[in-house]
DNA sequence: GGTATAAGTAAACACTGTTGACTTGTCAAG
DNA sequence: CTTGACAAGTCAACAGTGTTTACTTATACC
C-alpha cells in the first residue's frame, strides 16, 4: 500500500482519510486545550476541522475516543525518569511548580477541565496511571512501589487540580523556590519506603 | 412513579413551598450522593421528588443551585478542628484513610464525580476554601498560613479524586495504620513553616 | 363569594452526542 | 472509456440535556 506523501499540499485529493482524521484530531486538541472538553461540542470540532460531525463517530467511535487519541500523543511529565533517581522528586516538584505557576502543557490544561464524567474519568486515570504511577513504580521498585508511586500521582493530581482555583492564589503568596522546595520534601516523602 | 410514600400525609397543604423545595432537595442530595451530579439529570430529581422540572429552576435559579445548596449543609471534615493542634496532621489523615478505604461522606462521593464543568468546579472550590483552607489557614495563622492550608488541601483533593481510581488498589497495597501514618507525614510537611 | 397571588404545569427552545440511511467521489477491472 | 464497487462524506433524525415562557389552578385574604 502505497500513501501519497504530499497528502496536505495535494489539491487533487478531496478525499483522504487520513487527512480528514488528522484535520480532526487537529482541531479537537486546539480546542480541548484552549477550552476544556465538556466545553467543546462535536459539532464545533467538525466545524474547526471543516468536515462532517459524523466523520468525529466514524473515525474515533465516540467523542471520548477521540479525546483518548489527543491525550495518548503528550507526555505528562516528558523526560522525568532521565537523570539521577535522587533528585527525581526534585524534578517532579519542578514540573508541578512550573504548572502551578505557568500555563501548563497543553494535555494538562485539557485534562484539568475534563474530569467530571466516569467516561473521562476512566480515560484520565488510564492516563496518569501508564505515564506516571506505572513508570515511577518501575523505577522505584520494591513490594510498596505501587503505593508510593500512588502517593505521589494523588499530590501531583491535587495540586495540578488546585492549580486554576483559589489554591493558586495562595499558593503563589510562596516564592517559586520556596514553593519548590516545599513540593519536593512532600513528594520525597511520598516515596519513602516503609519503616516496616 | 417515585413518588414519596408520604405524599398523602400532608393533606392539609396541597401546595406548599418550603416542603416542595424541601423534596427536591431531598431528591437531589439522594440522587447526586449515588449516582454524581452530572449523571443525574433535572427531570429525574424533579420525578423522584415528585415534581414538576420547572420548579428546579424556579426554587433553586438553576440545577447549580441545587448542588451548591446541597454540598453547603454538610461539612467536610465534621469537627476536625477541635482538639490538640500538635495531632491536626493525624487527625486530617485519618479523615482521609477512612474515605480511601471506606465509602465516604455523601458530600464527598458527590463532589467526587463532579469536578468537570468550570461553573461546578467553583462550587466545590469555594467550599473546598471556605470549609478547609480558611479555617485551617485561621487555625495555623502566620504569613504562609493560606499557603501552608493549600499545600493540605492539594494533597487532600488529590487523594480524593484518587479514591475511586486506579490509585485506590494501589494504596490498599498498604496496611490502613501505614497509609494512615505516611498520609499523616506527608501532611506535616506541607504543613511545616518555611525555614526563611 | 370573589379575586389577587402564588404554586404548579405543559410545551417549547436551543442545545448535546450519536446513528442509520443516503449520496458521491475515486480508483481499478473489464 | 465505461462500469462497478467501495470507501468517504453527508444529511436528517433520535433521544437526551438544562432552561424558559406562557399558561392553568389552588389557596388565602378582603
Amino acid at each position: 500500500m502505497e500513501r501519497p506523501d504530499d497528502a496536505g499540499a495535494c489539491a487533487g485529493r478531496m478525499r483522504d482519510r487520513a487527512a480528514t482524521r488528522q484535520r480532526i484530531l487537529d482541531s479537537a486538541r486546539e480546542l480541548f486545550t484552549s477550552e476544556g472538553y465538556e466545553q467543546v461540542s462535536s459539532r464545533r470540532i467538525a466545524a474547526h476541522a471543516g468536515v462532517n460531525v459524523a466523520l468525529i463517530n466514524r473515525y474515533f467511535g465516540a467523542k471520548r475516543g477521540l479525546l483518548a487519541e489527543v491525550i495518548a500523543e503528550d507526555a505528562v511529565f516528558p523526560g522525568i525518569f532521565e537523570g539521577d533517581p535522587a533528585t527525581l522528586p526534585q524534578r517532579l516538584a519542578e514540573h508541578l511548580t512550573g504548572r502551578v505557576l505557568g500555563p501548563g502543557t497543553p494535555l494538562q490544561r485539557a485534562l484539568e477541565h475534563s474530569t467530571g464524567d466516569p467516561d473521562l474519568r476512566s480515560v484520565y486515570e488510564e492516563r496518569l496511571k501508564s505515564a506516571l504511577i506505572e513508570p515511577l513504580a518501575a523505577h522505584l521498585g520494591g513490594p510498596d512501589a505501587r503505593a508510593r508511586a500512588s502517593l505521589v500521582a494523588g499530590v501531583v493530581l491535587g495540586m495540578g487540580t488546585l492549580r486554576r482555583a483559589e489554591g493558586a492564589t495562595a499558593l503563589l503568596e510562596l516564592a517559586p523556590d520556596d514553593l519548590a522546595e516545599r513540593l519536593t520534601r512532600i513528594i520525597e516523602q511520598c516515596l519513602e519506603r516503609s519503616a516496616a
